[in-house]
RNA sequence: CGGGCCGUAGCGCAGUCUGGUAGCGCACUUCGCUGGGGGUGAAGGGGUCGCAGGUUCAAAUCCUGUCGGCCCGACCA
């Protein structure tokens, strides 16, 4: 026997949690990095995750009222101008398009020519130009509500890439929406960032706290950012998505005006609102083990695969019928608004590599078929969220008939899980000592995963957030809605305060 | 963009200090044994050593530049 580590993911979590993470998303195989500096290849099994993802968001949009568009990938570099806090935000980190073509040099090497008159800028987000067509589009009260999404590739040069997390290049939705009062946009704003949080917690079974961003967090040019967190595994917080009241500020950069009933004529009030591939992300970092990816059957590319056992040449096509059987009636099984999904793995390679291959992809249940099996009508079932080796005999009808149920059960025990790890991390605090104490690691020159989010009483005064998030790498994740309304002393100052997330982040 | 480490076969690495014409493990291919577990024996295929210059009779090895990766920092809508 040769020897195997005892986890197929080395290293663990607990020994390096970023090269884990590399190593789960290399093992499932979700994504490459690609030639060009920062940019992944998205490959088939993490396209997979990404298209149900963008599948269930899609149907809530329209389900909501929204409506698809498609608006151009290259922005004129005036456009980003318009907003002075937008353009201070965004144009560090933008790509730039200068010239229309290429020509050979006398050397026979390209270099570019056609100097554009005015740049061109890769959209890093779209409210500029999107801003700009809606001007033309909203004339009356009778044009509003509009409300239009879009799914598009953005483009932020940022410094530090990683897979999933902070790409160069990231596919994600961006809804922007042209309301008649301020009371109807933060409407939306709220009901969007409810619905981001309804999709991650009910279909990735990534439990998310929704609150509001301090000024120092909010997206350039809103009034007020909103957004869901979540803590990954190391016990930071991940921002997995963002919704904007934008106030009047974009109408007045791009002059999105209309009449009113009285006939005068008023600025219009915008939101927007977005999340990414980095989604995905957060789902690896929220469920994976040592193991591999562990996936929620929600957002599973598929449900279960079938691996038929066939030591013996003479009874191996009767186990591949009996397989292929099972096959077409769980797939005549319904689960959620769909079907079952089912991988038929025949593949001529090892059992035990076959089936460590399928947990490192972090499907949710693996069923082994042999003769023995087909002899008791039966299959030997493995769950995605147990031990590798705890697998148990299941009779094939009843298996069969209990599938959906089974898939529920795995997406609750997963959600629960997460939710028990994140209550197991938050912490109350109420001192600054305690705070520093929350936050510091024991082994400052190799840090262990420490921390967690603290729930902590705060006056919100800027400056004493940038001090803090300066000397301890810790950020005010959110504002709780839930908690909106308490008054805490702050644990800095003694103020009165808000209750909010401090927590180190991605 | 600053600091550190690293680019040698698909993957992981040795060889670099002390220049002499490329190796190991895994994976892959074929055949055998094995057959409810990532097992095993044998025989094979595969690399202009990230790229570009330079030094030298000779460069994976030394020098310069450059591109890329990872980690830390700054930044992160």
């Amino acid at each position: 026997m040769a020897k195997q580590a005892e986890t197929a993911i080395t290293p663990t979590r607990e020994e390096d949690y970023p090269e884990w993470y590399q190593q789960v998303v290399k093992a499932a195989d979700l994504a490459e990095t690609s030639p060009v500096r920062g940019c992944m290849v998205i490959k088939p099994w993490g396209y997979a995750i990404w298209e149900n993802i963008q599948r269930e968001l899609d149907r809530r949009f329209k389900e909501t009222g929204h409506k698809n568009a498609y608006f151009p990938l290259f922005i004129p570099m005036s456009f980003l101008q318009k907003e002075a806090d937008h353009v201070e935000g965004f144009a560090k980190e933008c790509a730039v398009v200068t010239h229309s073509r290429l020509e050979a040099g006398e050397d026979g090497k390209l270099e570019p020519a056609g100097k554009l008159e005015e740049p061109l800028i890769v959209r890093p987000t779209s409210e500029t130009i999107i801003g700009e067509l809606f001007s033309k589009w909203v004339q009356s009260y009778r044009d509003l509500p509009l409300l239009i999404n879009q799914w598009a590739n953005v483009v932020r040069w940022e410094m530090r890439t990683r897979l999933f997390l902070r790409t160069a290049e990231f596919l994600w939705q961006e809804g922007h929406t042209v309301h008649a009062t301020a009371e109807e946009a933060m409407q939306e704003t709220l009901k969007m960032l409810s619905e981001y949080a309804d999709f991650a917690e009910n279909y990735m079974a990534v439990p998310v706290i929704t609150g509001e961003k301090t000024e120092a967090e909010r997206f350039p040019g809103a009034e007020a950012t909103y957004t869901i967190e979540a803590m990954m595994q190391d016990r930071k917080a991940l921002q997995s998505g963002t919704s904007h009241f934008l106030g009047q500020n974009f109408s007045r950069s791009s002059n999105i005006k209309f009449l009113n009933a009285d006939g005068k004529e008023e600025f219009a009030w915008t939101t927007s609102w977005g999340v990414s591939t980095r989604l995905i992300g957060g789902l690896i970092m929220t469920h994976s083990d040592d193991n591999g990816l562990v996936l929620p059957p929600r957002i599973a590319p598929a449900h279960l695969v079938i691996i038929p056992v066939t030591p013996k040449e003479e009874t191996r096509q009767e186990v591949l019928d009996y397989c292929l059987g099972l096959k077409k009636d769980l797939e005549a099984q319904g689960y959620m608004d769909g079907r079952v999904k089912v991988e038929f793995d025949d593949r001529d390679m090892r059992g035990g590599e076959k089936a460590w291959s399928w947990i490192k992809k972090g499907i949710p249940l693996r069923v082994e078929v042999g003769p023995r099996d087909m002899q008791k009508n039966s299959v030997f079932v493995g769950r995605r969220d147990r031990a590798p080796k705890d697998k148990q005999s299941v009779g094939r009808d009843e298996f069969v008939a209990g599938i959906a149920g089974l898939l529920d059960a795995i997406q609750d025990s997963l959600l629960n899980k997460a939710k028990q790890f994140r209550e197991e991390h938050t912490k109350e605090i109420t001192t600054e000592a305690e705070f520093i104490e929350f936050f510091t690691p024991e082994n400052p020159a190799n840090p262990e995963i420490h921390g967690g989010f603290a729930s902590v009483g705060f006056c919100c005064d800027a400056e004493l957030e940038e001090k803090i998030s300066k000397e301890h790498k810790v950020t005010v994740r959110c504002i709780p809605t839930e908690t909106l309304d308490e008054v805490v002393k702050c644990a800095f100052t003694g103020k009165p305060g808000k209750r909010v997330i401090f927590a180190k982040s991605y």
